[in-house]
DNA sequence: ACTAGTGGGTCAAATAACTATAGGTGTCAT
DNA sequence: ATGACACCTATAGTTATTTGACCCACTAGT
């Protein structure tokens, strides 16, 4: 008891268990009820269990929850307090986005009623995962691989040799950033964009340090200076921006696309307000941590 | 035996299992090996359990891997094909993506081996789930809700009455599809505008149907025409184009985010093709639908 | 060459989780 | 009232899992 009782990191409950607790106090959260039913479709177990489940989360929170004979499930209570896991917005839109997208089947989402909903779909290649799986295995050993890959400036795609290190997503597509042999420089190569994969070699090691990848910069941006007192307002709390602005820290090499995604390229006096509401405040600052490289 | 048989929606197995073989599963796909000792700490279960996992995907997935006594792990042969679940890459992107937001620790991340990586990350407000909650309830309810919002217009934020009928994501912030009852008409109310949220209110039933969020458009999209063929090909890459276009069909109250997310409202002649890589190729048809109305 | 350490495999007995089955309650619609 | 449906409980039997013990293969340090 004494050992057990200081010991928060393991719980006494098996993985399954606590999987399906959770369960319950999330759709308690963020759907104020839940049913016996719900609890033994979603994991497939049968109605003695699924009742022992709801009254051990009773026992575990009590006050949390109580069953109305009326609407014949469990109904949230008002005072409820999330006993087992902090509920976070971004959980609950996570799993709707996936159910939007067609990831998910209804029979395997958390969800419950699901409400209206949509996002806009900019179209984007998906990455086929062998591709992805190759451009893995050679990051984590450090190896060479031979890529079809169509650039921007030459008319057919070619073969050619790259050396990858990191992976990443520059809010469209994801990329991988590697050490370019014909070019001898660093490059950020787009899934898309690699029509074949070749075999992986073990590298000569002469490849030198990313340095755009290593160094972070800080972006300072605001509301376009034109803007309305009250159009500066709205906009501030949708940055989440403190006393007129906000920071972003990125590397160097991510920041030229949060620079476009943002439009912070256009400069303040050249696009409207209305179009563009948020400006860069420290372009000078950026500019000159770019010339270093 | 011969109903089970035929019944393949449900598996014999529990769900805890099948999450484990899973697991298995994605890790010699993803990453090529994979430990006992990965699936104790992941799942919190006992070394000889975990030995009969591995044992059981090995019966289930015969050849798809093998011990290695040197590596002290199992690795996937080369002739690996997934068993028991069809790789993606978005599952094993989100998950990475997870893990750098810092949503998930790295105890209870499906990842091993984690690849050096980042992403964009646009300034964003989280929403709080208590916000969100609310207006789900009102959503499913069919409730109207008073929210203290500050708008675009007015210097300082205002009650106001609001009929929520949907959620949706306009690539960067989440909103709320509601009947506004100050100015009658749908809006767009971003949750981190809504400064505080009040009761819940039966509605009195007068609201119109939605119609620009009934309405679906469809936006046909293509490279910047003054683009030079190789960039051409790149960029129909990127975007998954086939012949030179892709159609995407949305909402058209969703329309106004997705142009300018894609840039779509900067006419082709008026910027270079370098910052702004596709055009609409049916503006007037757009342009005619939202005249409806 | 020996030893400790690590990672994995196994067996047997005990326990927790779960199933199937069966009988019971309250609410609602017919 | 009657049946349908959601819940509850209890029992007995099954499966999953743990604990503890012991063995094997490889690696690294002495």
């Amino acid at each position: 008891m004494s050992m057990e009782a200081t010991d928060l990191s393991r719980s006494d409950m098996r993985w399954s268990v606590e999987r399906r607790l959770e369960f319950i106090e999330f759709r308690l959260f963020w759907e104020g009820r839940i049913n016996r039913s719900d609890v033994m479709g979603l994991f497939g177990i049968s109605a003695p269990q699924a009742s022992a489940d709801l009254k051990r989360y009773q026992e575990l929170a009590s006050g949390n929850m109580h069953y109305s004979a009326q609407r014949k499930c469990y109904l949230a209570n008002s005072d409820f307090r999330p006993a087992i896991s902090r509920p976070h917005a971004h959980e609950y839109l996570a799993r709707l986005r996936l159910l939007g997208e067609g990831l998910h089947g209804k029979d395997e989402s958390w969800l419950g009623a699901v409400p209206a909903f949509d996002s806009t779909r900019p179209p984007t290649r998906q990455v086929e995962p062998q591709k992805l799986q190759r451009v893995l295995e050679a990051i984590k050993g450090r190896q060479a691989m031979r890529i079809l890959y169509q650039s921007m400036s030459r008319p057919e795609p070619i073969w050619r040799s790259i050396n990858p290190h990191a992976l990443a997503f520059d809010g469209f597509r994801w990329h991988t950033r590697a050490w370019c042999q014909l070019r001898r420089q660093f490059q950020d190569f787009v899934f898309a964009r690699m029509l074949e994969i070749g075999e992986l070699t073990t590298v000569e090691d002469d490849t030198p340090p990313d340095l755009k990848w290593e160094r972070f910069i800080v972006m300072r941006i605001g509301p376009h200076p034109e803007l309305q007192p009250s159009a500066r307002r709205a906009i501030e709390l949708d940055y989440g921006m403190a006393s007129g602005e906000i920071a972003i820290r990125t590397r160097l090499a991510l920041s030229y696309y949060l620079e476009r995604q943002l439009g912070l390229d256009f400069e303040a006096p050249k696009v409207s307000p209305k179009r563009q509401q948020v400006v860069l405040l420290n372009r000078q600052e950026l500019d000159e941590a770019r010339n270093d490289f």
